[in-house]
DNA sequence: AGGTTCATGTAACCCGTTACATGATTTC
DNA sequence: GAAATCATGTAACGGGTTACATGAACCT
């Protein structure tokens, strides 16, 4: 039994909350204006997940009131939030997490150059590039010699897995390719 | 407050019992042995869902044991069962599914042929396709201006998911040349 | 006889969804 | 002063995860 996971949705708002101190309701101004980040932005997900990572330590909030605002908590990281967004975003690239799908990778990507800096963020594009390239050929392996035959619609679904991936994976040749460039420039 | 609502998981359960009869068992190793079809096989989310689908009507499951076989409920589609798979496998492409991500659209698909033939499958990528190219665009646009300049990262993945999306296009585009060479040859 | 695979279940927990509720503040 | 927006919450519900439990059949 694990000690404390936490969700992508605490995940993405510790992330956030890294970036800029917000209220419950700023952070659903940003789940619900960002396309492509499919968090929802209802109160009865936020609000009970604001109350739980504060439980444990990992982010505070403060009444804010000043000057004729309506009242809004402002929650911003602890330090031992900060650690724990920090190791999450450490974590190495496993193959497990490319089966998940590339949500809870992204999502970690994202907040990488804010939590660790771009020199970690282009090690952890080459890691998952490693990844990648080790699973991909498993898959159009299966998708050749499928059991049983199945349905053109089905295998055509199966294939648009793939290519997601192999995009995927372009995607992260081509990011890396910018990091280099960018870090060749920087203070280094 | 819709009357019942069907998961995922569900709905992948009816489509693969519409192709084959079979048991909580067979399905587990299905979902085990299907990679990009990210649905667990563990009995605690299998066997639960099987009752529920049982006890609105949209599956029957009997008791097999000829021939010194363990004891095993093999489970089929009801009438009932094949109407509201079609029913589902019939909704519109909307917006929101393509918000939602690709997975139930996909999935969707993968049984199109099966349940309501090729011809519907060719229009619903037609379908697709429409949307799609209607909401790229806005995705486009989000990323050229950000609100609030975002890190080298975070920008990346964004665009990671709007190159996930144009794949999903094209190869939706490539799927529907499949289908009208397919379906010259056939009888129609 | 003992381990592996087959096969079905159950219980506790977590957390996201939906819907409802409340009130302050700004805007028209 | 009515409507819209800001802002925070709560309660019921559903369903997936993890873990545990059980036992038959098969293999060695």
């Amino acid at each position: 039994m694990k000690p404390q996971e936490t969700s992508l949705l605490g995940y993405a708002m510790l992330g956030i909350l890294q970036q800029q101190p917000l209220s419950g309701y700023g952070l659903r101004k940003i789940f619900a204006a960002t396309p492509l980040m499919a968090f929802s932005d209802s109160p009865g997900a936020i609000y009970p997940a604001l109350e739980r990572l504060q439980q444990r330590g990992l982010i505070r909030g403060r009444i804010q009131k000043g000057s004729g605002l309506r009242r809004r908590r402002v929650f911003k990281l602890t330090p031992q939030g900060l650690v724990h967004l920090r190791r999450w975003l450490e974590k190495p690239v496993t193959r497990e997490d490319v089966v998940r799908g590339a949500d809870g990778l992204l999502l970690r990507f994202s907040f990488m150059d804010g939590g660790l800096g771009r020199a970690h963020s282009a090690r952890f594009l080459q890691a998952l590039e490693k990844e990648l390239a080790a699973y991909i050929p498993g898959l159009r392996e299966f998708l050749k010699s499928p059991p049983g035959e199945m349905p053109l619609s089905g295998r055509l679904a199966l294939e648009s897995g793939v290519e997601g991936y192999e995009a995927l994976l372009h995607w992260a040749r081509r990011g890396r390719a910018v990091y280099r460039k960018e870090l060749r420039g920087d203070a280094l």
